[in-house]
DNA sequence: CCTTTGTGCAACTAAGTAGTTGCACTTCAT
DNA sequence: ATGAAGTGCAACTACTTAGTTGCACAAAGG
């Protein structure tokens, strides 16, 4: 798993000894919240696949208008997932995924705990 | 980091070759909703650390009420990150966080699709 | 210049969510 | 048996979010 071991070589996911756990709130929120929604998992994926495009474009993949799917793009943005870059009259997305590090980190060390208290509890009858 | 590895040792987090990518879209729905609340991924932890505890308990490590606790227990439930068992007239809440593998296996396969896309932009301005 | 294509802004509706309060019900201990 | 501690259910408020529509503005292209 290459972006594992990307995810590290970076120094994002964690970024120090000190736990994730309970700090980042803020970034997480968003983080979480932004990929907790199908529509902008969708958009994510299509970005990712056939690369930048523009809301207008991103609104024909979709049932849904183009004013919504800009929306889902600017909650995105939030998230840190996206940026744009205007062109000529055009605007085009596209993913900037180093923030899923900041996910993976918290989901890690969050299970790194569940880990340790496996290890209290191992014979448990579950 | 021994849980990257218990993760895909279950099988959980990329369930076959296909992707996870487009799938799953409900579970993913209530498992990052879940997590994308501070006084949820609070409570996850509070749990993973000083283990199983009942609503009331935890109601008083927050400034909110039993109630509201219980609910985010519940919506964290849903999520299928805790379940509960009854004692006495107490009900003591669990982590169970297995499917938080669900969630790194999304982040994972996305992640993945971002470094194929990289291989094509390597040396693009950023 | 004028039409087309794409974007930006704002108001509005509908539905979901966080949190509260109040009260009824169960379990335990005296 | 009776009171205390813990839980369950329901109604209600305030806020946020997804989605819509309508229209004004900017950039190409004939």
């Amino acid at each position: 798993m290459a972006v594992g071991i990307a995810l590290h070589r970076d120094g994002v996911s964690r970024p120090s000894a000190r736990s994730t756990v309970t700090a980042n709130s803020g970034a997480l929120d968003t983080l979480f919240g932004a990929l907790a929604d199908p529509t902008r998992r969708l958009l994510v994926e299509h970005l990712l696949i056939k690369g930048p495009a523009t809301a207008t474009v991103l609104a024909e993949t979709t049932p849904l208008t183009r004013q919504a799917v800009l929306k889902h793009l600017q909650v995105l943005e939030a998230a840190g997932l996206l940026d744009h870059e205007r062109v000529g009259r055009e605007v085009r997305y596209r993913v900037t995924p180093r923030p899923l590090a900041t996910a993976v980190g918290w989901i890690l060390d969050t299970a790194d705990l569940w880990d340790k208290r496996i290890d209290r509890l191992r014979r448990l009858p579950t």
